[in-house]
DNA sequence: TTGTAGGCGTTATCAA
DNA sequence: TTGATAACGCCTACAA
């Protein structure tokens, strides 16, 4: 007969918090032995005679008790966990790539915590401050980030406060060289996909080419803006340079598309700097019968989930969003060695919103 | 002139582990008070002389001094933490679910965990266990789930483990009915949502209507295609029934919609589980040129983003993913008070994939 | 208002 | 192999 399961002795006199559940003092005076020995058997590697294991094991089932990974952690030995700082959960990039980091982080039996900025500096300051009350791991600075020199200021200092605490700050998706000499970066690349998707315009005969872009003054603009600069000159055809700037969403996007249609642009193809922005884009040419690509080729950037669902397929640039992730979770945790820059390719996929320049546009 | 900043001062003998920057004791020593004191300082409320307190303040200036949240926790004051379990990190549900209750949590001052289940028990049970270890103050299971007696029983225990560690189980997004006495369920109209639709399509005289579903034995099946039956015998169509089966993705869903039409299938209209299902639907009409809305309705569900940039624009059931992960997160942190089910709901957007029934096939 | 002392639950060390 | 003891960094009741 199975004695009574006493409930766990709260210390005489004591002042602390209020207990819930047992802890290991309790297992071990159920069992019959030191809390040592009860640590030993959860903590796993430890040599202990087996009667006394089956005795503690016993105990804990009987008591219900479940270690605590917050003591644990407070010695050093607790599981580990990677902050993910982003801007907005929305968007193609950010499904594939929380969900690989996330993956390495959970593989390894440790956490994952999601964090959105809004794009609010303070914000971001006060979640990396709470994160490194908590003594993050390592903190994932991902997307895009303003490319003024206070702003990099701002990112050596929260390197600096992060490492002080010991945690580590890696940059996702952001610049393309670290801007912090001591964080390490993941990076994909962002300038050399919007040159390969741009050379195909030109290659298809194009030379007025519109760049539909947002954001002047963050990294995603700059580094694919350039491609697009590069790409021009390649073909010496920079004197042809024509750019568009909106907010980035579809909405906004359609609306300036519709403006500069409107004021008589002559532009023969357009270059989005995100799929979101070539959707708005198509929309508008669908809303004065302009075709595509018969009478204006479109290409966007992302590969997001649908663009080959719309009609016409989009013509796009696909970064490895999901190897993005992993690399950045293996590098958080210090699973990959990287000091540096990683950066990944990207891939043009041609679909069915490209094509020749229209004859009697040429 | 500052004094030179002394290294935290570790204990003699110290067996502890390797401490990384000062704690509240260095910060006492330095601004000549007591520990007492400088924890007063930083949890805020307690009166202390601001002479004392600006020393405080300048001494943990000085070494850099950062709270440690894990200490905090243990002793019941720290910041608390919501798991966000979800089968994948995907989908239309899945971003603004999780960004509202990420928001709520953040507001608070709160943390907010992500863990991906793939839809595996093992890992399921596996995450429980380590947010129990970790203390979790709420854990959020999100997601359609099996309807059988084993799984509810199984949540059941999940609802008791975790509650014997002070935390609480929410249900969101799943079962109609809160299929554990003592945990809150957070779920929206998913069957009043197909009933509407497939009500819009009867009226509009289809009888012969096709409902594209995946994954039966799990509750977003069961409830959806139990508003497809509801609907038809409100219109005394029950005996027009006809289903399809797919895995849920759209490939599958186009294979399947491709073999029911090779197979003479004659329904005039299709009622699908999900938008991605609809997008599978209509690739396989246009493949064999089956005009929507003309020869074929296609209705969705999820209104997730993009469907209204499709040709045609489908028409689909929205549901409020945001009020739902806000509701969710309020409820996890005990910020709104419920036991039993909150359910939400959902609305028919009409756009332009469903129309009259063809007079030739009526 | 301030300091002292004891406790939160765990693990490492050292002696037995 | 086991147990006593002392950390880890914090909070709070109580006395001063």
């Amino acid at each position: 007969m199975p004695e009574p399961i006493v409930p766990p002795t709260r210390a005489a006199g004591s002042r602390g918090p209020a207990r819930v559940g047992a802890n290991l003092r309790d297992v071990a005076q159920r069992a019959g032995v030191s809390p040592a020995t009860v640590s030993r058997v959860f903590a796993g590697n430890d040599r202990v005679n087996p009667h006394a294991r089956e005795a503690v094991l016993a105990a804990a089932a009987e008591l219900g008790y479940v270690v605590n990974g917050l003591a644990r952690s407070m010695m050093g030995h607790g599981r580990r966990f990677v902050a993910f700082l982003v801007q907005e959960m929305v968007g193609p990039t950010f499904a594939e790539l929380a969900a690989a980091a996330e993956g390495v982080a959970t593989a390894n039996g440790d956490f994952f915590v999601l964090c959105t900025t809004h794009g609010e500096a303070d914000r971001e300051r006060e979640l990396i401050d709470t994160l490194r009350e908590q003594r993050a791991t390592a903190i994932l600075l991902v997307g895009s980030m303003p490319t003024d020199a206070a702003y990099a200021e701002r990112v050596r200092e929260y390197a600096r406060d992060v490492e002080a605490v010991g945690g580590k700050l890696v940059i996702v998706g952001g610049p393309a060289q670290s801007i912090v000499p001591s964080a390490p970066s993941v990076n994909y690349d962002h300038t050399g996909g919007v040159r390969t998707a741009v050379r195909h315009l030109l290659e298809l005969g194009h030379r007025r080419i519109l760049y539909v872009g947002a954001q002047p003054g963050f990294s995603t603009h700059s580094l694919r803006l350039e491609g697009y600069v590069l790409a021009l000159k390649d073909y010496r055809a920079e004197d042809e340079a024509r750019t568009l700037t909106c907010s980035g969403s579809a909405e906004s996007a359609a609306h300036a598309m519709a403006e500069y249609l409107d004021g008589g642009g002559d532009a023969t193809a357009v270059m989005c700097e995100t799929d979101n922005m070539a959707v708005g884009v198509l929309r508008s040419l669908r809303d004065r019968g302009i075709r595509v690509p018969a009478d204006m080729s479109v290409v966007g950037f992302d590969d997001m989930p649908l663009v080959a669902d719309l009609e016409p397929p989009l013509t796009t640039v696909r970064a490895p969003f999901r190897e993005l992730g992993r690399r950045a979770g293996l590098v958080a945790l210090d699973l990959e060695e990287s000091t540096g820059t990683i950066t990944l390719p990207t891939e043009l996929i041609v679909r069915s919103s490209t094509g020749p320049v229209p004859v009697e546009k040429k």
